[in-house]
DNA sequence: AATGAATGAGTATTCATTCAT
DNA sequence: AATGAATGAATACTCATTCAT
């Protein structure tokens, strides 16, 4: 979980540097981000980078990772939270504003980057996995939603302002309480699909 | 609106086989799926690409002017129905199954393609906006969504199952559910931020 | 020499406004004209090209070959001129108005594109020295002049002007004055190299 | 004037490589020389090139310059030579020995390359004028001729010169001692046409 | 015979990654 | 440990040439 061994003052600087500036072009630029674009932002040259994170990729999982633990720092922060639904709501919140009015989405596009990725997302989704759990015990979100749907939709309120083109900074609220107000339990309509497997339920019980 | 002189049979057909196949590539891919990984899946030859459209961006506008077009003459088509609220359901679950699992999302990104993309989508914007304005009426939706909302999230259905990684075809309509009934009026609380402008409320009335 | 079957009245014009689109072509972008752009300013179809000549630089060699055998008419007409050294700058005059302002270099890059291009250049080659010497034996030119040199030089008026973004039409004659009176008794300073071989001066007697 | 900063030893080699390779490639392939050709050419990656230079263009401007540079240099120094004939024929031996048997011509081709091509030309162009001007006075040239055919005519040996295949290195010296010749005043016919403006005359007085 | 649709090799340029300094 | 020079695979696009209509 750890480094292997202390990295050296300035290296270490360099490498939150690093982090830092690759953040904020892969949000301004998207993926497609270039790592010497990425180096000239840190103030550091290109072949830094690639003492620091092997690819392209691995820097990308880096951020990731360090996104969903922070995430769920807040989930398992807020489980025991006296009011349930509104945890759930603190959560969705603390989730679309990591980023603020940038699309989080590749924490799921993310997909393959690394071992630590996958097993930090699914630690993440337990997290959510509970907190549905409680909010629909207490009646706070309707019955018939999962974890998994929530998962998925957290996402959707930065997806939907990014299409905005200079959307206001807490533009994305607006959409978190729609598709919030969506989840509760007043004026549900029956859902037509299974909610879909895959997202944590079981805290991977028989883990692949 | 039609083509100045009709294709040769095997054109016609390769236009379909390109379109079809361009469609789906930068569904799976995104905009940056290649030229050439198109051609291979249309199964022809990587200049007959070009000799059908100009450049990348003309047939990806290409694509996203059928859908518009389409999107839009199903959204006119139920302007006059009997059911205001049940028409602009209908309006999204077309909207959503055009492609299906498939992410509709560029067809907001394609932002300065071409003047046709730009006319035809205020066009379609105008035409959500009186579907909306009559289910508000209607008391079919809340009163503080708008137009501009529902273009937003128009396309959250299908980003949101685009991470499922197996989905199952018709995974969407659970998301469309849920995301419509946080449009309802039962149980609604109040929003956050006022809705962005840009989207076409005003039918363009001081339409440059 | 003849085409093997007469063409087709069609055909025969086809081939005619062809070859003078070509040429026109050639003359305003260069050899890097395309195609497309010579079937199209011949009002026929690309494949309509290339049923006439085989490829491009067997349509460039017939072009070639129509400017070769006109000048060498008009080099052979010239031979038994009253004066000589008049005849001699009708000739260079005749050659360069061709193509007029245009560089007629084409007609010495056009090396190896045909048999046929080779051996009516040596042809008219073999004009221009018995030109060459009939002037210098009446004393119209310096002793130490060749055909080879003439051959050389009889481009450059044209080649000159080509720099010149708006010359007048009959800028070139200004350069072939000059040129010419360099190939005059009147002085001439002794050259410092002897001129080259191969341009046609012993009208390789026993010609393949 | 000198560059930013020193390039590290091997970049700077990489540098004259590719520099002579390009020269090299431009001399015999014309303007159309590719880019991968120069690259192997020079022993270099085809990205190190646009590493050097950002594109094509670049390239050819950067050999352009230096030719220039060199060459207003020579006609500087000449211009308070004692014999002012000898002198601008000395320009025009350095003129064309620079790339010795080699074509210039692309140093006018070379319009709209950069500024600093055009503003290095101009300069280069008002020395010409001013070695002519001083030929002129001394009567070593005849009166008729001015600074913008010298300039024009500059280029014209080994133009000539290149469409001998196996050319010695020294024949353009042939072809400038006959343009020269044309250039002095024994023996001038009258000039059928008035020379070229824009060609530095005024020394750009009202220089737009 | 004429057309223009299809093709693929070729072009300039970008960029993640490797390597010498 | 840090740098930036070097590399070549990849990309959009062009064009001479072939082929089906």
């Amino acid at each position: 979980m750890t480094s292997p061994r202390p990295l050296r003052a300035d290296a270490a600087r360099n490498r939150e540097l690093l982090l830092a500036a690759a953040a904020d072009e892969f949000a301004e630029r998207g993926l497609d981000a270039s790592v010497a674009d990425i180096a000239r932002r840190a103030g550091i040259g290109k072949g830094t980078v690639f003492r620091h994170f092997a690819t392209k990729d691995d820097l990308l999982a880096a951020i990731v990772v360090d996104r969903i633990a922070a995430l769920n720092g807040v989930g398992e922060r807020l489980l025991d939270a006296a009011d349930p639904g509104a945890a759930l709501l603190e959560f969705l919140t603390a989730a679309a504003h990591q980023r603020q009015q940038r699309d989080l989405s590749f924490l799921q596009e993310a997909g393959d980057l690394s071992e630590e990725v996958t097993s930090l997302r699914t630690r993440m989704f337990h997290t959510v996995h509970r907190l549905v759990d409680r909010a629909r015990e207490h009646g706070a979100i309707r019955a018939d939603v999962t974890g998994a749907d929530v998962i998925l939709l957290m996402c959707a309120p930065n997806h939907v302002v990014s299409y905005v083109p200079d959307a206001p900074p807490d533009l994305w609220r607006r959409y978190l309480a729609i598709i919030f107000d969506g989840l509760r339990p007043e004026g549900a309509h029956p859902l037509p699909q299974p909610p879909p497997d895959g997202y944590g339920e079981r805290v991977q019980s028989s883990a692949r």
